[in-house]
DNA sequence: GTTGGCCCTGAACCCGGGTTTAGGTCAAGG
DNA sequence: CCTTGACCTAAACCCGGGTTCAGGGCCAAC
């Protein structure tokens, strides 16, 4: 792979992201600290494919510190897909339930649209099932 | 309907919620300000139906914001569903779009966990998609 | 008559996920 | 030479949704 020394906001535009979050990722472990060149810092490819890893376990719902963990045991060269599985056993109830929550939300958006009633406190609806 | 006085606390313990998030949603108008007897907040059951209501469009997502819209309208004596058909067409889309990373990850999680890539980094499930 | 329990207020604090700001360095270009 | 633009740092600020704290009141029971 090519050495492409990337200044941050080459990575930035790269990756899709503010300058401001890859310093905060940075500061909270979730992107190693690059080489730096008179002070500023150089990036290779490396660090934007990790920052779409980073978008995209983020997207899957991760906190940040979730992330973080998953990345720093990767870092630490532990198999990746332990951990994963510990992670994604604690997530699933979690995602589940979101989706059930918010499948019933767009039920009631449905529903809601169609309620004639006159008063929010006096709509079926929204009584606390 | 029964005139039953209750105070903060007894509120907080029907509606299963905090006496500070009940003062909370006092100072965000979601809650009109109740009668005092000597300073203190005297309810009736008209209160602790509101909360179940609030809590119930919370449980749908709303922000407590757009709660405060809908009921305002509500205490303004203006038709419900007009405000309800508008906040719920704009939320509809939302909710789908959440729905639909909720099912992604929730796949994803499913699939990680037989993964099994050495590093995260590597792992081809973390492609940015 | 004081102890305990619930209530009151405003203001400060918490978390997550960043953004903004103030003040400073450096290289290139007109 | 001096301005412009991209970078650097630490620290402050933003939002939502509350919680916690400090300091005080009021009433009933012991």
């Amino acid at each position: 792979m090519a050495e492409a020394t990337l200044s941050i906001g080459e990575v930035a535009d790269r990756a899709g992201i503010s300058v401001s979050a890859i310093r905060f990722y940075e500061r909270r472990g979730l992107l190693p600290e690059p080489e730096r060149a008179g002070g500023q810092r150089r990036y290779t490819d490396a660090a934007v494919q990790r920052l779409g890893v980073i978008g995209a376990a983020k997207h899957a719902g991760f906190s940040l510190d979730e992330i973080g963990v998953l990345l720093s045991s990767t870092d630490a060269g532990a198999p990746a897909h332990e951990q994963l599985r510990a992670l994604a056993s604690r997530k699933l109830p979690e995602v589940d339930a979101l989706i059930e929550r918010a499948q019933a939300m767009r039920n009631w958006l449905f529903v809601a649209s169609e309620c004639g009633c006159e008063t929010l406190d006096a709509c079926a609806l929204l009584r606390p099932s």
